[in-house]
DNA sequence: TGTACATCAGTGAACGCGCGTTCACTGATGTAC
DNA sequence: TGTACATCAGTGAACGCGCGTTCACTGATGTAC
């Protein structure tokens, strides 16, 4: 009887197997996007037949689930280990960009068009938050007086989805100013909207940072 | 014969029936997404059968190419009746948002995920310079000093895309960050990343207004 | 160690479906004399 | 005003295609005695 942590042969092989089948998806994402997704033709990549990829995945649904939940939890891993290096917030903004660069796909896999009559499972929802939470510490570690916004007074009464009651509103503010500073530079940079202008998009990026860390 | 401006009933049809294919086919968008956009769908709430379409459009391609086409022009003339109605830089910003958030479909059409293998036809990218033209004009009219980061001397040596050698390069930066931060909050707000928070993001987008213009 | 059985990965045929697109054709509308 | 012709919107059948998914089955691998 297999006992917690030790693999039998046919579990390793599965586990391998479910690896190889995400990758190939992965590489058909990149080249059709995602809703261009087909299971057989994943299946011949993998050098099966179509029905095969049943005994991995239950349906084409649960796959595209596990892949965007892999998503998130390769973002939320980069940002953590970025922190683990003694990263503050702006190493931790440089990991996130060179995330979402290194695999654009992945990144609109999450952040890009919402699928229509997709609801995200809690898993992913949760990774989320742990995302969140990894920056508010960030900006916590800052320490920047500031005068408040409208905005700020807002998040003093809607600020239950935040981890920890002793965070300042400004800190929340500031997480998520972040967040929206970052996407909007990330998300316009890798759709390409800025390819008729010659500039380099990383210096845009690093002087949001910047201005967002400084005042 | 025909002169420029005289439409026979035939072509007042013609333009009458390409406009209800239209709107047809943002309603399809709307619950299926882009890439869900079905002809014979189409052809089937207009009340034509299948091929009938292609009396109006060459292709499935052609049709998604006018309706993103369309979707710069609404844009474009949305952000020019705020100017000529004397907004300035805060009045363009929220008739931005409110066009967004009047069909996220149509938003994302031009910002979501970029359809694989699809190419921008020149008529766009005319229509997307357009839109930044105006506003630079409006950040040029803000008149605010400032010391000059790296991403300014970046700016001042790629410039060939900006419409007006005269305009200072922080003005474009300006321009462009103002593009990037709304996006940034329209962006996540659309596609529902703030729906777990229960602050208002119509407050969140005011602030990042009031914070790009005020410094 | 050998035998009997259970587990499970993978196959191939088949299902119904909807897609974009073509083609020959009908019938109504417009145009020219 | 009437007739002859051209234009063009729309139809219905057909094409080939690939999709997700099911099902009964084969054959190899693991397990129990």
């Amino acid at each position: 009887m297999a006992e917690t942590g030790v693999s039998s042969p046919r579990e390793r092989y599965r586990v391998q197997m479910q690896a190889e089948i995400k990758e190939r998806a992965w590489e058909q994402i990149a080249t059709a996007g995602a809703s261009g997704l087909s299971l057989n033709a994943i299946a011949k990549q993998v050098g099966m037949s179509g029905p095969a990829l049943y005994r991995y995945f239950a349906s084409r649904d649960e796959l595209i689930t596990e892949l965007i939940r892999d998503a998130y939890r390769s973002l939320a891993d980069t940002l953590a280990a970025a922190r683990d290096a003694g990263a503050d917030l702006r190493g931790m903004a440089c990991a996130l960009r060179e995330w979402a660069v290194a695999d654009p796909h992945r990144y609109f896999l999450i952040y890009g068009t919402p699928v229509p009559g997709y609801r995200a499972p809690d898993a992913t929802t949760a990774i989320s938050n742990e995302t969140m939470t990894m920056l508010i510490e960030a900006c916590a570690a800052l320490d920047i007086d500031e005068s408040a916004t409208p905005f700020d007074t807002e998040l003093e009464h809607h600020r239950r989805w935040a981890p920890d009651k002793s965070v300042a509103a400004t800190t929340l503010h500031r997480a998520i100013t972040f967040w929206t500073r970052v996407h909007g530079v990330l998300s316009l940079e890798l759709a390409g909207h800025f390819a008729a202008m010659e500039f380099d998009p990383a210096l845009l990026f690093a002087d949001e940072v910047d201005t967002l860390m400084a005042r």
